[in-house]
DNA sequence: CTGAAAGCGCTTACAG
DNA sequence: CTGAAAGCGCTTACAG
């Protein structure tokens, strides 16, 4: 920019009006200016500006790892918004480390980014209170974190579409029903359940405890005439115990997460499945609603997870 | 900074002494700065630091839509190779539009990002030259821009693989293939007819080159018994229209792409498949390779597609 | 071992 | 309409 204005023989200031358009420059200073940023292909440094701006116009995006389906959709959606606030977008994985989570966020607080999307790990946030304190915003897409219940959060109504489901296999006829989920203190798995258990109170039947968290093998060994999956990964768990213990057409699987090609699998599948994109698009307007000046109490958005049936028909009813 | 110097009643040097762990501080006066830091909870301003420094540690990934499963997963290959450096990444999606794409690169390039990994659009690329002459690293991923012969690329093997893949299929039998790919332009496309026509030639077939460019509806009317896809979408298009017509069992689709649950597929798939990831980490290694001083010629790196069989069996055999 | 000065590339606040 | 100075938060190159 130095080297801009001696060429153009006018003074810094006027340069930095030029590449601002900001008013008060003839037409004729202005176009030296512009013909010397050509010859000498000047591109102004952002981060110097952002440095005396203050701001960095730019936002992080954690995830456990972005680079699988669910993240990196949501991500996306991230970046859309930010997009359209001209903003720009870090990712990172924590791999599912709180350990690496805070060093993570903490060096993407350090380059100063104006704010953060993050789908938290199990561990705690508290690291996060003093950079909040600084004035960077923080948002928690599909889980909440554990403590700092005042931060915003854009979630999947896990609750009502595991509701859904099960009354849905309580109508063709279940009433033996079990869940496969991983980790019961996780919180999509806590959702789900709470959603099963309220869809199986409405219709009066009692809920085995053992049902709510079945493995592979407990699943061959139970009498559950249908399995609700916490995962994508459960879901294919789930369909290969079943499929090759020749129980297809006697236990029911409903999963979760959108399958491509679903249509044309052998037993058929229904799932639970959620728009990540729309999460993230939330999380991005939570969070930009904070660098927009928003100062109230933490938000919860919920988006909508359905129950969609794929493939060689509906879910099997029980069989007597 | 200048505060915890006021705080600790020390020259601002001397705290960037201690935040750097630079040797040549009595423990004494390092704690007293370490005393300040902590009161006063400062934290480096990054964005300052490598202004002065001249690095900023951090690499773009641009590509198509890194909210697909191609893409993300090739991102998250090159975040663990930058993660190793200690650089961050920038995440962006073009939605395979070149003017988009120009946007992106050169905002990024405004920040001062040291190396870009791209997964090129199909435009054309000069707008890179002058920013890798001010000194800039580029890499390309999946395809190799149109110009800029000189650039670095993590490639594909899609020739070997659709080779393979053809020689498998006349192995069973199969003398009619054809190919369902979309745009013919593409380099995935152009790379997979190589193949094709190099594995029919060899086996002294003759190619019509109408089976070149089938349509789901082309493919109805056309007499081949098999076909290979282009992506993961014909892939879908190519089982539906089989399937629906009632054909799975007179032609073999041989597909393209990683698909969950594919063991649970009805007619069974064979794909044309390489990891992703990979692709990330080799473009990454090339990337860095540039910025730890390498001034070579371009290289490509091909990682290998296999042909994976999944469900219930094998290509069918030609039916005579 | 410690510090005062200059500078990275830009913008802000003020004068002319 | 244009510019000279100060400063964003840090580091570099030099003295003491």
């Amino acid at each position: 920019m130095k080297d801009v204005a001696l060429r153009a023989g006018v003074a810094l200031k006027t340069v930095s009006r030029v590449v601002n358009s900001e008013p008060g420059v003839t037409p004729e200073t202005a176009s030296r200016v512009l013909g010397a940023i050509e010859e000498l292909g000047f591109r102004r440094n952002e981060s110097a500006r952002l440095l005396r701006t203050g701001r960095t116009a730019t936002v992080g995006f954690i995830a456990d790892n972005w680079g699988d389906r669910e993240s990196a959709a949501l991500g996306r959606g991230v970046e859309e918004v930010a997009r359209e606030h001209g903003f720009l977008l870090f990712a990172g994985s924590t791999d599912t480390d709180p350990v690496r989570e805070e060093q993570l966020t903490l060096s993407l607080c350090a380059r100063r980014v104006d704010g953060l999307v993050i789908v938290p790990t199990p561990g705690d946030h508290d690291y996060l209170l003093s950079e909040i304190e600084a004035g960077i915003a923080a948002v928690f897409a599909l889980r909440p974190p554990y403590h700092l219940a005042r931060a915003d959060a854009a979630l999947v109504d896990e609750h009502g579409a595991a509701r859904t489901a099960v009354a849905h296999l309580i109508a063709q006829g279940h009433e033996r029903i079990g869940y496969l989920g991983g980790d019961q203190a996780s919180y999509r798995t806590r959702q789900l359940l709470d959603g099963y258990r309220e869809a199986m109170g409405t219709a009066g039947l009692t809920v085995d405890e053992a049902w709510t968290s079945l493995t592979p093998q407990r699943l061959l060994n139970s009498t559950v005439t249908a399995v609700l999956c916490g995962s994508r990964e459960h879901t294919a768990l789930a369909l290969r115990t079943v499929v090759e213990a020749g129980m297809s057409r006697r236990v029911a699987v409903v999963g979760f997460g959108a399958f491509e090609l679903a249509e044309y699998l052998a037993p058929g599948l229904t799932v639970i499945s959620y728009d990540p994109a729309e999460v993230g698009r939330a999380a991005g307007e939570l969070l930009f609603g904070r660098l927009g000046g928003y100062r109230g109490p933490g938000r919860r958005v919920y988006v909508p997870a359905t129950l969609v049936t794929r493939g060689s028909g509906e879910v099997p009813p029980a069989v007597p």
